[in-house]
DNA sequence: CCCTTGCTGTTACCGCCGTCACTGCCCTGA
DNA sequence: TCAGGGCAGTGACGGCGGTAACAGCAAGGG
């Protein structure tokens, strides 16, 4: 087969709804590009305004503090976009994008993008929709980071890897197993922490690594745990 | 005079740029209220989805942990608005809403909203940049609760209060004296901690509590120390 | 007028978890 | 096949800051 969505933006999620000639048209105003994985998209404080369309790939949304600390924000799949933000406020970009794989990433120019939202009011929706879920995430980790422990987010951050993987007899399976610097950047906290979390959980039977997955066998008692356990 | 702004959204920023006569349509379709200092307006997770714009006074978003822990977001004075979220994705509602002040507030219902930001691209626009703004001011707390300490986070507290009343002489006043458990909520940690923060800082005649009002004696020295002083 | 209520200021204690410093495994590529 | 890089796992240590417990103090209200 061709290399299946290559340049075509029918899976991008924004433009579900848009008529079909309405796409055609974007995808001659899009320039498009491959990124290698690791590579950097975009550049925190940088002047573009681009918005940026996932064809084909993953890339993630990270931070680091001066530090050198990372903090990842987001993980954006096919069909995702990025680099909205600055189209719409013209500010300069609020994070970096680096590719987690091979990517390929249509680029559609800010003044299309801003006709785009105002002549398609379906766009227009969509985007506020994702707007939204982004802040409703956001006000969700800053509680979390506010009121719970570090123990206790990494356990959120397993239940939250594992939802939609959930079998009958009450296990869950995540595939393939996290790196656990990952899971450290996502939750604010150490790739050790981490590590220490799961030989915990790992001796009370709670979670098994399994080849080439993490197994929670005890999804409700895991549960629980987070709930119950109110912060510090 | 008669009570200012009792009416109308003339003061609204998400209208500004709104025809006259589409702003009086909508000041026919709100449904107008008062709501005494501290009184509730909004509760998390009720499943009402008007959108509320502030004609009179100042409201508050906050959130409450299990452990009964506050987490302050965001304060909303005279002019903004609050409730779109809800009314863009059709979720509950993501936080609580208090009134600081005696407040007036305007209730749009969701139907109208999402007709106004259909059909008026510029209202669209401005309501995108509000949320746009909400996601960075976000993140950059996260980055913040992420990499910061506790004794930090109060000093970039300060200076963000302090923001725009620098005087040139190289201090600032911030007025009137806040409430240190409302710093505390802001940048979660606790109001022993601020007042510790707060006795420093006075100790090394940085700050000064005057008649009502604290005063940043040297706000150059308390950046660098905050930007220098790269967190935990 | 006193008493309540809300806020500030400070001390002592101690536990969470970040830091440092290793060891050991696995996998890829020369 | 072996070297080297990336990741996992663990223990010791110690500091930041949350908790608890008071003691003022100012203001407002009955």
């Amino acid at each position: 087969m061709p290399d299946s969505g290559e340049r075509t933006l029918a899976g991008i999620d924004l433009f579900a709804s848009l008529p079909q000639k309405d796409r055609r048209a974007l995808e001659q105003a899009c320039h498009w590009r491959k990124f290698a994985a690791n590579e950097q998209i975009i550049d925190r404080q940088s002047e573009t305004r681009d918005v940026f369309f996932v064809v084909r790939g993953k890339v993630r949304v990270v931070n680091y503090s001066l530090s050198g600390r990372e903090v990842s924000f987001d993980d954006i799949a096919q069909g995702g976009s990025f680099g909205e933000l600055a189209a719409i406020d013209k500010q300069p970009r609020s994070a970096n994008i680096v590719a987690l794989t091979d990517t390929i990433v249509a680029i559609l120019p800010p003044s299309i993008f801003t006709r785009l939202v105002t002549e398609h009011p379906t766009a227009a929706l969509a985007l506020m929709q994702r707007l939204a879920q982004i802040i409703r995430a956001s006000n969700e980790r800053i509680m979390d980071l506010s009121t719970q422990g570090a123990y206790n987010r990494v356990h959120a951050e397993l239940l939250r890897r594992a939802a939609d993987n959930t079998r009958e007899d009450g296990s869950a399976v995540i595939r393939p197993v996290p790196i656990h610097a990952d899971i450290a950047s996502r939750v604010s906290t150490t790739r050790e922490t981490v590590a220490r979390v799961l030989s915990d959980l790992a001796r009370d039977s709670i979670v098994k690594r399994e080849s080439g997955a993490l197994v929670i066998l005890d999804v409700d008692l895991l549960r629980t745990m987070v709930e119950q356990f109110r912060g510090p």
